[in-house]
DNA sequence: ATAATTCATCGTAATATTGCGATTTATATT
DNA sequence: AATATAAATCGCAATATTACGATGAATTAT
């Protein structure tokens, strides 16, 4: 149906697709790369880099700052995005542990 | 219109974001993790596991598969699922090196 | 005050994803 | 051959995502 049975799994597998998300469309990993890159936080600077509209990026924007990966500070009238230190160590942590949880015991090979 | 525009971004940005979306829903990363658990490889146990119909477990076991992360092995009638080490590793890597690539250098803290 | 800017949000359109019942395919068993 | 089992695929419905033009809100500059 379109929609994701959330209650049959558990709070960490729900919690590690939502951190997978951020990196699962390419123009939020550009925009995250971007970010990193100009250690500086990046704002509009986005748009001109990316070819996409201001609506869209403001949309992929949003979706990283709903799951929290990035933080938003206003500065007005302009707003500088940054990577949250926290989530991002989350993240890590999360993808790590599942990289590590796979000792290449394969049946098939 | 619901239509990623790939040519925009880089190979590198479109195969990450392929890889992410082997993590990005919960029923996926429920069916990595049993079929790392089980070491031997899991068929159609991820059924009776999951609370998910046959046919929504071969979807999503198919999108694994188109990603690269699982192979299938025929062993009628059963087919048998397990990590594709290569691409498991190559995951691995592409996430290490961009957890690396941000040390907690923002501005807006 | 007025105009210019930056960015978020709304509304809309198109496509993708999720989920499942029903069917099909393939093989093993009887 | 007929049946049973396992898994893939089809077709459909519902929801989500992606994208963008237009508009709105907030602030700065004039």
């Amino acid at each position: 149906m379109g929609v994701t049975k959330t209650e049959i799994f558990t709070e960490q597998q729900n919690r590690i697709a939502d951190l997978a998300k951020a990196f699962a469309h390419p123009a939020r990993v550009a925009i995250l790369q971007l970010i990193i890159a100009r250690k500086a936080c990046v704002c509009g600077d986005l748009v001109d880099e990316l070819e996409l509209a201001q609506a869209t990026v403001s949309q992929h924007l949003k979706e990283l700052k709903r799951i929290g990966i990035i933080q938003g500070e206003i500065n007005p009238p302009r707003v500088c995005y940054c990577i949250n230190p926290p989530v991002w160590e989350e993240a890590r942590q999360a993808f790590g542990a599942i990289f590590e949880s796979f000792e290449a015991v394969t049946c098939c090979n």
